[in-house]
DNA sequence: TACAATTTAGAGTAAAATAGTCTTAATTAG
DNA sequence: CTAATTAAGACTATTTTACTCTAAATTGTA
């Protein structure tokens, strides 16, 4: 798959603080969604550090946005939730049993390239205001 | 990842096929890649029984093409070599922890349809013969 | 000022998927 | 008949995913 739990949790959790006045607690989060506590923790905590959300500690703390929602990209979202740009197949990873020590050079390269990229375009301009409004997903008919 | 192995190894050893007169084993196919030779044999047999590739058994025998290049899309060489098609994100295997147990019908199911279709769309669309042939894959600038 | 509620950081763990291996049986050209 | 090959299926090792746990830092409020 190319995206993980992370980035269901992630977009998830976006869509109720995008719609809260308060800030939202990890724990309140969690119970909301049905998911555990402390893997969302770490999750909210990498969209903190990627200026998605904003955290704040103590006492009714929690999370708000950073930005507005037609600011913030699906891309920069996922990127943050899964600790990585999501690949369609990294080569990179098998620097020493690539058949032909290609990387990055073999026949099936301009292919993969041009899949990466047109993956990486769609989630780059996709918003998250977007997602969340059915009609401003771009068609796929052409 | 969106690909494993077993579709690089599939595409790789099709680029040879599709170039050979004769038929191809499984062990001349794993020394010219260098690839690990059991674990080839297994994506071979699964493009036969895909009926991509065609097998002979027996002395002298091999795989060889079963259909003509242009007639052989990227996704269905990709689902023989996977056993599934890739996907974004499968709700459905989560069924029994599924946040609010709305699988397929939650707030980020719109977004993960329309990405699942492009790709799908992407892959259906292209052919064997393309992905050697940088010329004819679809740009991506539009 | 103390305390309770919260995030932060990092190490650790269990389950699942990936990337193979190995063995035995079936088939077939010569 | 035999050597070369595919077919099938069980098995194993490694890596990734999906978490958990603990201790520390921060901060609103009493």
């Amino acid at each position: 798959m190319l995206l993980t739990r992370a980035s269901e949790y992630a977009l998830l959790s976006l869509d109720i603080i995008r719609n809260s006045e308060k800030p939202q607690g990890a724990e309140q989060l969690a119970r909301e969604l049905s998911i555990p506590k402390s893997f969302l923790a770490k999750i909210l905590q990498g969209l903190a550090k990627s200026n998605i959300l904003e955290s704040k500690k103590g006492a009714h703390g929690g999370f708000i946005m950073a930005k507005k929602v037609h600011e913030i990209s699906i891309a920069e979202i996922i990127v943050a939730a899964e600790g990585k740009t999501p690949a369609v197949f990294d080569c990179s990873q098998y620097t020493d049993s690539c058949p032909n020590s290609a990387i990055g050079n073999c026949n099936i390269s301009p292919f993969l390239a041009t899949f990466q990229n047109k993956i990486d375009t769609f989630l780059q301009e996709l918003t998250l205001e977007d997602i969340f409004n059915n009609e401003h997903l771009p068609s796929f008919s052409h």
